[in-house]
DNA sequence: TAAATAGTGTCTATAAGACACTATTCT
DNA sequence: AGAATAGTGTCTTATAGACACTATTTA
């Protein structure tokens, strides 16, 4: 081993206990999954946080999530949790990426798996609204700081990751009623850029690309009805949605 | 709870665990950290692979990989197991996601946190080429099949992401010595895209973009030389960086 | 008829792609 | 002189962006 290593990388043989390692040796972690949920509410992009009733952080504001079981998937976890924290199902659920610091947990090494999520606007029906206090919506850039663990640093990667893919995925799917206007796909393409578009080149855009194809309705109101769309591929993921 | 569910996303509260719920009342994971190393070889990419010398899987090809210990973060577990495996530091590494189905270990439940890796053409001293048998580079599309664990699976994730980051990061500094000339440059772009480029489009990309910059020095052999770049931007985020 | 929202077209600038030959060095 | 690799420019096409007014409905 006495080749220079600023040089040169090598593989020469060092000891490896990858092969003999004893997992049971060192403590193990426990595995959360935490979800990070999106909607659209009056134009601006909002996350869904539960209040913490026990320590550790109690009375903080936190992600949803709890611990995998044994007998599950992480994909399963994440949907169960999301189910039992939110009675929200048949969301298509994505990961992100796993969080593991020590410490980031005062109770015990735990690392978690962080999804997002995405629901539509109008299908909304937040109980807590009324109820208040335990569970919220919060304008992604109006949270209540400081977040319990680092669901700050997990809501900030999750926010930069929905970005980026705004513009290769038609992940505005996810946020839109099964029909919608344009002007609504617009408002929310223009939340989660966060700049205005121009409404002539938008439309031109999402028409031309065949993202979205006219349905014959229209809408009501005190206004000039608009014609209503939907998505034009199927293009859900089966493995992403809850069947019940 | 009498809403009708097909039509409305709900949050009336269902029975909720997650603030009472005792990590110790399940068995916990072991968690493992797996790093998928990539080079170029003769103009094709190729992975890093470890031949398993004990149960379960042995003698088939693997990820290199271990288990994450109580005081280590995720990051440095995977910068630990590679320079334990192969004695590469000093490397950019990108996690890719978490892979944790029930059953993807026989031994017990792990859950595995998989990064990837990317290391220059021109310092890979691989001392299993001559040594053989216990790790290999295999070209990304003439894998030893089956590979152990769902590493099948994770080769063909980690794959699709680098070609997807290919297109809109700097991702082959990683792949490049410290300086190059345009031709390995577009090797490497070519080798990640799996098609063929045009030479003078690509050199007109390249510099254009101020990607790069030219070095005063050349390249020496028998035939004409080709001037030397490097990459304009710092850019290596020193987070990724072991120091030493 | 006022309020509110829907809907529509052109021009310009930039980026990407197709395409083939000359230049330099060494043996 | 031949082998090997480096290096170079134009034209076309597609895409994105700037930009402002008319149309329809209900109260």
């Amino acid at each position: 081993m006495d080749r220079d290593r600023s040089e040169y990388y090598t593989f020469e043989k060092m000891p490896d206990d990858s092969q003999t390692y004893d997992p049971s040796a060192f403590a193990r972690p426990s595995v959360t999954a935490d979800i990070v949920i999106y909607t659209l509410r009056e134009k601006r992009l909002h996350v869904l946080l539960i209040r913490r009733k026990a320590w550790p952080f109690e009375g903080t504001w936190a992600i949803p999530g709890g611990f995998v079981r044994p007998d599950e998937t992480l994909d399963q976890a994440a949907k169960r949790e999301l189910r039992e924290e939110t009675g929200v199902s048949g969301v298509v659920l994505e990961q992100l990426r796993a969080f593991g610091d020590p410490g980031r947990d005062p109770r015990t090494r735990v690392i978690t798996v962080a999804y997002t999520a995405l629901i539509p606007s109008d299908r909304v029906v937040l109980r807590a609204d009324t109820d208040a206090a335990d569970a919220r919506w919060f304008a992604v850039d109006d949270l209540p700081r400081p977040l319990a663990f680092d669901h700050d640093e997990i809501l900030a990667e999750a926010l930069r990751s929905l970005r980026e893919r705004v513009e290769r995925e038609n992940i505005t799917r996810g946020l839109l009623p099964v029909r919608f206007t344009l002007t609504q796909m617009q408002d929310v393409y223009e939340a989660l850029l966060g700049r205005p578009l121009d409404k002539r080149n938008f439309r031109k855009w999402a028409l031309g690309s065949g993202l979205v194809r006219g349905t014959g309705q229209e809408t009501r109101g005190p206004h000039r009805p608009a014609l209503l769309y939907e998505f034009a591929s199927p293009s859900l993921r089966a493995a992403d949605v809850v069947p019940a």
